[in-house]
DNA sequence: GTAAAGATTTGATGCTAATCAATAAAAACT
DNA sequence: AGTTTTTATTGATTAGCATCAAATCTTTAC
């Protein structure tokens, strides 16, 4: 049946047996969603435990003037809920979680699955270990965001990804880098400018390699 | 016997029945340290899991200009370390964590800690909790830092907590709000020529309840 | 190939809060 | 009390980006 491969492809669930898989998938269901789909709003409640089985999400929040903050990417094959406690039976979201591509939901009763579960000790390793992986992503925001300024910001993003980095738009890395386009731009020139990097028809090399460490590994 | 008693005032081991409690105590120390001592510098990876039994600490992060960034302020009867990854049986600290008061620390061995309670499914619970608040810790430190400008974040502060605000040095409060005291001193003068706020000898009174609400509830 | 749409860059300007410097006020001494 | 030290305020200036507008370059569609 097809929600059961489903549950047995998710890492997450990894260390059930049939019989636990049939009672998850007797508390489960399985949507698909299209591009753009808004699947969670910040602060509101929700029963379900969600995780992405197909496709990609990303998490953001709205400021003060309106303005989209990205947080952080959510990849397939793993928990899409935020936790905000395990003594209620409901979950509140913190952020914002918006469908970036079509994506495929497996949604799962958390009373139910506390029950089942949780509170049997079976998927605890699982649960700490989602939870405390979004707790990384929120600290590396912290970093990124209090930590850096712009060109920090910018310089990390291509040590540690310049594949990623040639392939998305620019406006799409500035979403991500919670910066304008044109701050961007100008700082990709001011690096090209010190020799730490060279543009070549768009496309980004770097040529000095620790200078760019340097700049965000700091002092 | 002192370390045993020192464990069973600890809500996190409530769980836990005599037995367990001796093998806590055989893989534990508890140490005093005294105020401004620094646990933990960033980065830095412990063998330890530590739980503060007695006092106060606080956690915070050095920016590009070596500026202190407060994060959050950790109470007794709680974790105090930040948990990186159950893989691995090291703990890398995501911030320097400085003592604010004289305290006591119960000091665990992790690798054993998870070999004989994680793993046999032991304070699970307890164990995913403490991660999940420290998580909301850095939740509403995002909210703070992303969505709020600065009269936003006084105006939070005053209202959900004004006998702290006028207990503190404003020295202090500008470091826990993440602003300049400059700022702070002209913020609040702002407020009071609003008439939102009156300043007494010092001492805030809120004049306008509703509209220090809206100031950060403000769409 | 050419027009239209979209993405990126450049220039000018403005806003928020930080920084620097000086003063004022309050608290802690003797 | 008076003096020193600490804390808070005020004024002037600056840093760092955002914003707005216009120009240029790139991609897509026909």
């Amino acid at each position: 049946m097809c929600i059961k491969s489903t549950i047995k492809s998710l890492d997450f669930f990894s260390s059930l047996n049939a019989k636990e898989i049939d009672t998850l998938a007797n508390i489960s269901s399985i949507n698909s969603y299209s591009k753009d789909y808004i699947l969670h709003y910040e602060k509101k409640a929700s029963t379900q435990l969600l995780f992405l089985t197909e496709g990609l999400a990303k998490a953001y929040k709205i400021d003060k003037h309106n303005n989209e903050i990205f947080l952080y990417y959510i990849y397939k094959n793993t928990l899409l809920s935020e936790i905000s406690n395990t003594s209620s039976n409901v979950l509140f979201s913190f952020s914002n979680i918006e469908l970036v591509e079509e994506s495929k939901i497996l949604s799962i009763n958390y009373a139910q699955f506390k029950e089942y579960f949780l509170n049997k000790n079976l998927l605890n390793i699982s649960f700490t270990n989602a939870i405390i992986s979004k707790s990384q992503q929120l600290q590396s925001l912290v970093n990124r965001e209090f930590i850096f300024d712009s060109v920090a910001k910018v310089a990390m993003m291509l040590y540690s990804d310049l594949e990623m980095f040639n392939k998305l738009k620019r406006h799409d890395i500035s979403l991500i880098l919670h910066i304008q386009p044109e701050t961007l731009s100008r700082v990709l020139n001011r690096l090209k400018r010190n020799k730490i990097i060279d543009i070549i028809h768009g496309e980004i090399k770097i040529l000095d390699l620790l200078a760019l460490e340097a700049i965000y590994e700091g002092r």
